[in-house]
RNA sequence: GUGGGUGUAGCUCAGUUGGUUAGAGUGCCGGGUUGUGGCCCCGGAGGCCGAGGGUUCAAAUCCCUUCACUCACCCCA
């Protein structure tokens, strides 16, 4: 009987050790610029009641009526596994009181999402972002701030040709003005679109406008634009958002065909696309959420945020060709003398720091040196019985090939200095 | 949920009109005089040819079914 093999589950894959330690690169980079933004990490739970995603993402989107890791917990509770994290951050935000002790509350949280779709080029059923959420503050500094950290973290993390794409959504005093506009004008239309977009009609009438179908795209050319619907307040807004991204040399594209599938958005809308991914192009995304921590049953305080992709930004990175990990030395012990020796000093050079290592298995010289290459060693201790007879060890610079002679009694110490010197 | 493409060694892929024991490159292990890595040379291990069924004297190759992966639609990070 053969035993079926057990695979990862479809769409959610493991993050292999060569690839991990850029996972760690970009993430210390976003760490490092994202505090010094003066924003904190706060590490919220993957899994949440099913009803604060309902509330927060809208029951009638597509994450929320078909994407949801939805199952019930053994008291029959209703749990999800978090399809963003927006919606956690609030939660914690409200619970935890946070706009007591800080009118602003600049926060950040990177993790895995879950969303049960079919799996492509750059998207997956778990798949990580960075997020990013700042509460407190309703000035057009403040988007134009996420907007620049957000800029200047891609670019930092190694990215290039990057666009950046802002629209306004408007708030809830003119939106539905505006929504209300394009149904009557899609309305004249309809037999025209596509059955996708007769479909949009009912369900999302503004997401029409990021149709691909090129009969579609020329008819909502002549729609009419949510930025000559936006109010006083709105176009303010937007505007002043726009001279501050001006002020920081920032170049964008305003957008006004931009709707974001999630139902909270107000006002400012931004994404970030690269040309170097396919289909899902879209690195980050994000927004301004001014009624949501309210509508969540928090207090009244206006917010904005995004989330970068993990795996889209990776994938735009160049690829790591060889060993990305390093050692700093390798011993090469010959016989069961040595390697007795060779044992206890490789832990104890390792509990002072320095990455060493060793093979316990007796293999030959030529083939302690091949795997002191691979592992990228910067030195290889060579000694064997003619050395201990002669109390010394043979240090080899692998990338000089200069060898030394060390005292076998003191080899810690030896090799510890010149170690420690580099 | 709907389409298209692809499944052969750990990885990347050849495999002719069906025809001996299924190959290459790379990686891995060993060797190239006795104890020195990368380059080069030689050798070795490693495959139920995705799975199941059918046609045939004979199937990796033809037919059917199924599964997996992948790209795209949809949607989004």
């Amino acid at each position: 009987m053969t035993m079926e093999k057990i695979t990862a589950i479809k769409g959610i894959k493991d993050i292999l050790p060569q690839d991990t330690p850029i996972w760690h690169r970009v993430e210390l980079t976003a760490r490092k610029i994202f505090e010094c933004f003066g924003f904190c990490e706060i590490r919220v739970p993957i899994m949440e009641k099913t009803a604060l995603f309902q509330r927060s993402i809208g029951e009638t989107t597509d994450i929320v009526e078909k994407e949801m890791y939805t199952f019930r917990d053994r008291d029959d509770e209703l749990l999800t596994l978090r399809p963003e994290a927006t919606a956690s951050v609030i939660r914690a935000y409200i619970e935890h009181n946070l706009s007591a002790s800080d009118p602003v509350t600049k926060l950040f949280t990177f993790g895995p999402m879950f969303r049960r779709e079919r799996p492509q080029k750059g998207r997956f059923r778990q798949f990580h972002q960075i997020d990013v959420e700042l509460f407190g503050d309703d000035k057009p500094q403040s988007d134009a701030e996420v907007i620049f950290m957000l800029m200047h973290f891609l670019t930092s993390a190694g990215l290039n040709e990057l666009s950046l794409e802002i629209n306004s959504l408007g708030c809830k005093a003119c939106r539905p003005l505006f929504s209300s506009a394009v149904v009557d004008y899609l309305k004249d239309v309809d037999q025209s679109l596509c059955p996708d977009c007769q479909r949009r009609i009912k369900t999302n009438p503004l997401r029409v406008f990021d149709c691909k179908v090129e009969s579609c795209s020329s008819i909502i050319a002549g729609a009419p634009q949510i930025l000559n619907y936006l109010c006083a307040e709105c176009e303010d807004h937007f505007s002043a958002v726009k001279s501050c991204l001006d002020d920081l040399n920032l170049t964008y594209s305003v957008n006004p065909k931009m709707v974001r599938g999630l139902d909270y958005y107000t006002k400012t809308a931004f994404e970030v696309k690269s040309g170097a991914l396919g289909a899902q192009n879209s690195l980050a995304g994000g927004g301004r959420y001014d009624g949501l921590v309210s509508f969540l049953g928090g207090p009244d305080v206006p917010g904005i945020g995004f989330g970068i992709g993990m795996e889209r930004l990776i994938a735009c990175l160049p690829p790591t060709d060889k060993n990305p990990y390093r050692t700093d030395l390798y011993i090469a012990a010959l016989g069961l003398r040595a390697q007795k020796i060779a044992f206890g000093l490789t832990q104890k050079l390792r509990h002072t720091g320095i990455c060493a290592a060793m093979d316990y298995a007796d293999k030959s010289l030529k083939s302690q040196m091949k795997r002191a290459d691979r592992l990228n060693s910067a030195y290889t201790l060579i000694f064997g019985d003619k050395e201990i007879e002669e109390n010394r060890a043979e240090l080899r610079n692998m990338s000089t090939k200069n060898q030394q002679s060390l005292p076998l009694d003191h080899l810690l110490e030896a090799v510890t200095n010149i170690l420690k010197e580099r």
